[in-house]
DNA sequence: GCACTCATTTGCGTATGCGTTAAAGTTCGC
DNA sequence: GCGAACTTTAACGCATACGCAAATGAGTGC
């Protein structure tokens, strides 16, 4: 359940890494099957670090180990999507709601706010990428600020699990001025101090991201990712 | 975020499940440090399936693998109770309410129905152990009822995380007449088809349970376990 | 007695090679 | 031509060995 092993320069940590990167971006498309020694040659060392490191992206849902066929990149389907953001819905409520009940002061909060204003500036800059990586950061601050590790452990693992998916649909969705528009709601009500409302904006915010992105993926008959 | 894998007789898979006895046992004590190279002898194997158990098992948040000093026991602490407690009552409540919209027949609610049963006589019989697997079985059976394999991965974790606290104070608590009580009257609620009841009682629940066995430990000064 | 330096020990990350066995390919019979 | 049986290939799980570096212990000087 912990982090990666902070093992600076291990080959296994590398591994991980540049596995992830590679999956992330679809090099290693959803539903491909590669050797480990095929991975190895790519990474530029031994099997044995491959392995190790796709053991933990296994645990992380992010591949499955194959005996003789390898290492599958796991494809996320709609039905994946679905249960996917049905945990972020809950686990991400439950952060909002304990971080409206903890009281934080502005300064707590200025990580929150600073990612509400860069995605409003990217939203008139009509720049989505921008957006994106405010958006991550506003939901892994979310969760950091509900005080409960696990659950900010849980929530990586599942962005991670959905990751390609969303950048491979960014370009695809309108520009999100509705979305930005709960995220101030979300920070208003943690700051505030109102537990409740923050978890209700909170959850219909994650519905709402639900639907766009399953129904993108409908539309474009994208059965798969 | 896959199961281990099934691989039937593999070193490693024995290694996993050997390890996990003996971490809930407590053999392995929470905090307890031990080399790689003094667990494969316990297990009479070489080092290489002993350290992939470990990869593994340290994903699941069961250990910690130290560099030099060996794995580590990951200790669970009052805290550490909290979190996991939040975590499970935030996800089961939510596999509640999707398995009371789900429809299910009595037939589908036939394990859930069984486990209760079991556990009304278990406290009739005063068998606290055998209430035990019953409660174990409840709740399994009812995330699984929710159909989000996710949660029921995350779920399972959880209560890993948890095993060796709730066996050690098993015989320091109550008997469940309570809890079962509230069991009995959430799989009344997912009968009846009433999400929002069945989510309500069976987080009530849930903050119960937490609450009864942090109160244990804090009654008799277990920091940890 | 304490702090510093150097030498030794040892634990781990990794590379390599071997044995097992599943999968792929080939051959033969109908 | 097709299916079954046999043979070959190759991927993986694992054991072993090696090199590196962190930790420990010993010696020396103040």
């Amino acid at each position: 359940m912990t982090e990666p092993r902070e093992k600076q320069g291990s080959n296994t940590q590398r591994a991980v890494e540049q596995l992830r990167d590679l999956i992330f971006s679809g090099v290693l498309a959803g539903g491909s099957n590669h050797l480990e020694t095929e991975l190895a040659e790519m990474l530029g060392m031994s099997r044995t670090p491959v392995r190790e490191a796709a053991v933990l992206l296994e645990a992380q849902g992010l591949l499955e180990l194959q005996p003789r066929r390898g290492v599958r990149i796991q494809p996320v389907s709609v039905d994946d999507m679905r249960e996917i953001y049905e945990v972020l819905t809950e686990l991400e409520s439950l952060a909002a709601a304990n971080a409206a009940a903890a009281g934080y002061s502005d300064a707590d909060l200025s990580g929150l706010d600073a990612a509400v204003t860069a995605m409003e500036e990217s939203i008139e800059a009509d720049d989505l990428e921008t957006w994106a990586k405010a958006d991550e950061m506003f939901h892994r601050e979310l969760v950091r600020l509900g005080k409960n590790s696990r659950v900010v452990t849980i929530a990586a693992m599942m962005s991670d699990q959905v990751r390609r998916a969303r950048q491979t649909t960014l370009h695809m969705r309108a520009m999100p001025s509705r979305s930005n528009e709960d995220h101030r709601a979300v920070l208003n009500a943690i700051r505030g101090g109102d537990a409740v409302e923050a978890r209700r904006i909170h959850r219909e915010h994650r519905e709402r991201a639900k639907n766009e992105i399953i129904g993108l993926l409908e539309k474009y008959r994208i059965l798969s990712l």
